[in-house]
DNA sequence: CCTCTGAATTTGGCATACCAAATACCAACA
DNA sequence: TGTTGGTATTTGGTATGCCAAATTCAGAGG
């Protein structure tokens, strides 16, 4: 089964009808109606996400056969999302044993965030290079209004949540899709420990100073001095993590 | 179908043989000769390195069930190796036209460079602060053989994976495996334009001094000078790539 | 009551079949 | 000769069936 195996198709060359078709008019591929596979992909990373893996100790198991029942579908499109998530790490698939939802340790939570200090610090060094003055001036209203008006009244979980969404609008700030797909996806894993309790640590050890700092470096375009601050309040944050959370 | 349609399978308790079994003795499930959905994965994902997609401008497609038969498998193991490539990125499945070939623009090799100089700079901090002096001594003499001896008589391409390979240890010093792993999955992606170019410059770029300079900072255990001398080699091949690699 | 054995059952991996949508082909007509 | 309409064929998505490996369980033997 050498690579020399596999070729490509004697289709290589497209069908007119794809080629040309250039009028100007641009008509999109109507709906395309999602297939089973999406869904179940969908449905089955919802279903992780409001799980509370770190609840209790037990592995949890899935199992296809009961999963496609509940989904109303075959056991192939649901295996195919399967591979999916288990190429995404979300899942493992052990023979005879069913499938396996990824318990992270605390190591590797930790190297997520210190990963996610990587590219979040490197966001800043972007944005200060690249993002408009409009799109900075939005940054700090967000924050402006979130860190005053709301902090007083609503619970942890939206602090919680707007937090995340200061993150990631300064990320995105840097124009760059792929540190926003890449933090999206840490943030995915990190977020699911202990429903929240990461970034609950992490609004406490960013004080409203903190922003303040970060955004003042944004609009002095400081791009070390907005790196650092973001990489070092992150990596605090790993720290905390390293010593305060207790998993395993 | 919601969320809630996804429960954990009455298994979630395990089986007595599985619970316990703590003996400090681990051994490790037999070989369990690999599935047909993991050779076919590999098989493509190996296939997909050794093409040169980038030679031809016309989008490179290929057939299910050539596939299967090359590989002499059904469709099925082969759909699931695709769903994984596909959410790696590799590739996409385009209803009635074949699995195509993901061409990556430039913007995005830029974006893939980018995210790199964030995850290696960070590697190299961290690697100040935890490598063990022996490590560092054996990335010195790695890169010491290897840039001495090795220069002038081999080809291009060798130097290049060298090269490679230096990168590869630096980020295996920080002790971080998933750091390494998105790197490497970074350079997967980088490496599969034009056979090499980009390593090439890479090449052209890192002056002996900078090696040099790299190992110093570590050895000396300076953190943030690692960090910036790292980080800035790369994004400079990013502002290279920008400017002299012609794609799109 | 515990242990061991092997038969019954379950499970995941794979192959195959089927269908509807989309494409390619072709022939009749302008 | 160029279009057009309709038919044949291809293709991806899904369902289903089969099988071997692994697990479970019950019953025999201690």
């Amino acid at each position: 089964m050498s690579s020399e195996d596999i070729r490509v198709s004697s289709k290589a060359v497209l069908n007119k009808r794809w080629q040309s078709g250039d009028h100007g008019l641009s008509i999109e591929r109507l709906p395309a109606k999602e297939s089973f596979k999406s869904k179940a992909y969908a449905a089955l990373k919802e279903a992780i996400t409001n799980m509370n893996i770190y609840g209790s100790n037990e592995p949890v198991l899935l199992d296809e056969r009961d999963i496609s029942e509940r989904l109303g579908a075959s056991r192939t499109p649901v295996r195919e999302a399967v591979a999916m998530l288990e190429q995404e790490g979300l899942l493992r698939a052990v023979p005879r044993r069913g499938i396996l939802v990824v318990r992270r340790t605390k190591a590797e939570i930790i190297e997520m965030i210190e990963a996610w200090a990587a590219l979040e610090s490197m966001a800043a060094r972007l944005a200060t290079l690249r993002a408009s003055d409009e799109a900075i001036a939005e940054l700090r209203a967000y924050y402006k209004e979130f860190d005053t008006s709301r902090i007083e009244r609503e619970r942890n979980d939206d602090y919680s949540s707007a937090n995340i969404a200061f993150h990631q609008g300064l990320i995105r700030l840097s124009g760059s899709s792929l540190l926003a797909a890449m933090t999206d996806n840490l943030f995915f894993h990190v977020r699911a420990i202990r429903h929240r309790t990461i970034f609950e640590m992490d609004r406490a050890q960013r004080s409203a100073a903190d922003h303040q700092e970060i955004i003042l470096a944004l609009e002095a375009r400081d791009a070390d001095r907005a790196e650092r601050l973001v990489r070092d309040h992150t990596l605090r944050l790993a720290r905390h993590v390293e010593s305060h959370v207790d998993l395993d």
